[in-house]
DNA sequence: CTGTTAGCGCCTTCAT
DNA sequence: ATGAAGGCGCTAACAG
């Protein structure tokens, strides 16, 4: 019996200790079946002896293969993304694959990452969130000699890449109906800039979702009830307390994402507005503190889009030849307790009312 | 001039076309001076021509090093968590190395990160989040073959570890003295579970000083103001709902986390208490939601932690052999608008007015 | 200064 | 079923 060698363990020590060639070890780390049960059974029991674990850098090396997966997601610290980062995590933790994120928060860093990171010394996969594509992105996509999988990204003429897509002018719209059916008129948004460097294309598209329903109801579209302004609570906040204090403010604001919908709530309460009473609020994504506050929102299957994201790519490696998948996620309506009827007569009425009151 | 291959780019391909040795064109890479600015001119431009990366698997095998830092974070959701590795990301990404963030979400997991990370093979470095060591985790930690750096995590007998730490006792104790401060006398303290199998320390040192400062201030101890259940705001809501269904009802209420004290307003509100009038509330944490909600809370300096844990490992391994730093970051009462002087009668009266008056 | 060579630890063919 | 040998792409020590 040999002693334990101090620096690290490798597959050559276990070879020695265990009396056998070093391919053997490696065939019985691979699992590999034409090993007789008798010398599997000797080098595991001198791996776990000798506490064994074989080095995942000369792993990948020989097998030409990074076993990591590569996530490109922009400002990760977003509720949503988070949630997307969950449901990929919790996917992948069961494969063999490590899991490396990319927060991305400036251009120059998204294009790096989109040169750098989609290659396959870099990773053996890669998940894009939120990150749509331009039109002089699609070469490099496309022709990537790594699998790429889309989630909340598209472009219309992608068709060779795997995407899992929301539609958003549908949400859009439904949110925008969903007042329309309570009675409001005068219904803002309020959302992040929708002409944006990063290209995320979300805001965008509930805008138009938002803007088609207006104009099918035969509402006149009036611009004071549209602001834009950089994502965040406090922005979204400012600019809906901009466009409460207006001559004849709205009764109805649609925010772009539910932490937008938080600053106009918070908006509201600055101004002493009930909701929905005086100002009805509705929100976007569902994320966990929606349902405690009783966010009327849209729903989208944010931890699920990671969890497909996965499984497709995954799917993807195990047979690199299928037709890619574009697989839509459903959107739905929530309605909890911050959509009301719209106020008979404008939405000063009962703030009137209640200052009077005081 | 030979044709560009297929196959991906080697050192060995810039070498022939660079019409030099493949040792050159390492030394070009790393940086080595003993390179003729000639040569190094002619295989930059090699490089760039042929697009070349070196490969980093390679790279790590020959250097023996991994070039990637592991984060090992319980619950990555969590809004604290989340902002710590945001920290994290942010200093790292200037760094050569790759980040890998481990989630745990069961001892199990806890305990084969613990066991399976924490090697030279798998990481250069490694940053715990929030895990303090158990008395037999100890061991295994101080005789770690790599860097560690303790964040938001401790262990009394621990001298050997880098540590970035808070004091949570003392933050209890200034939250539960600016109640008292405020003339309460009946102080709920709502946390999640103290004796958890995480090992999570802070709400138990927090509840620590909380009970330190009650004593103190000469307060009878009501053991019917402690509650305990699973982190989360629904949880802390339901815990909430039922401290202030009690005959006599706190009137403050200090929570463990942000998260927990959100669900303490929305109990408040479903209760139709006003706060701070009938109810305060203080938070920990001072996380992005707390400041537009107006949220009285204990700040700790989440990024900063994490960015001083990368710090610190970096020094560390840029310099081995330093003595290990133990870090106390402040922490600081931040008073907005959820705490507010103790009603007069009990925390019954506004409410029993509020009734009465609709 | 620069080309050559010997590993880094593992996987995989090729013999046996 | 198993041992031996070559190679993955790169770095670093050595020789010139």
């Amino acid at each position: 019996m040999e002693p334990v060698p101090s620096r690290p363990i490798t597959i050559r020590d276990v070879a020695r200790h265990a009396g056998v060639g070093l391919g053997t070890v490696s065939r019985v780390i691979n699992n590999n079946p034409s090993v007789s049960s008798a010398t599997r059974e000797l080098v595991n029991q001198t791996i776990d002896e000798l506490n064994y674990i074989p080095n995942p850098t000369a792993r990948r090396l020989s097998l030409g293969k990074t076993l990591t997966i590569a996530v490109i997601a922009p400002f990760f610290s977003r509720p949503s993304t988070v949630e997307r980062l969950r449901g990929i995590e919790h996917t992948l933790v069961e494969s063999d694959y490590d899991l490396i994120i990319y927060n991305v928060e400036t251009v120059e860093r998204r294009d790096s990452c989109l040169r750098d990171v989609i290659r396959p010394e870099r990773a053996d996969g890669v998940i894009i969130i939120s990150l749509s594509p331009r039109d002089e992105d699609i070469i490099l996509l496309e022709r990537a000699e790594v699998p790429v999988v889309l989630v909340d990204a598209n472009h219309p003429s992608l068709t060779a890449l795997n995407r899992i897509i929301v539609d958003d002018v549908e949400g859009g719209m439904m949110a925008a109906d969903h007042l329309i059916s309570l009675g409001h008129h005068r219904i803002g948004y309020i959302s992040d800039i929708l002409d944006n460097s990063f290209n995320f294309t979300s805001s965008r598209d509930r805008f138009r979702g938002y803007y088609q329903a207006i104009e099918s109801a035969n509402i006149e579209i009036n611009p004071a009830y549209f602001a834009q302004g950089v994502h965040g609570l406090s922005e979204a906040r400012r600019l809906a307390m901009k466009m409460l204090n207006l001559p004849i403010p709205p009764t109805a604001i649609f925010a772009a994402s539910d932490t937008q919908a938080l600053g106009v709530m918070e908006a509201a309460r600055r101004l002493e507005l009930r909701i929905p009473d005086d100002l009805s609020v509705i929100g976007y994504d569902d994320i966990e503190v929606a349902s405690y506050l009783e966010l009327t929102t849209m729903r989208q299957l944010l931890y699920e889009s990671g969890q497909r994201g996965v499984d497709v790519l995954l799917q993807t490696l195990a047979e690199p030849h299928q037709n890619p998948v574009c697989e839509l996620l459903p959107t739905e309506l929530v309605v909890r307790k911050t959509t009301g009827p719209a106020p008979m007569i404008n939405g000063l009425r009962s703030k009137i009312n209640s200052l009077s009151a005081h």
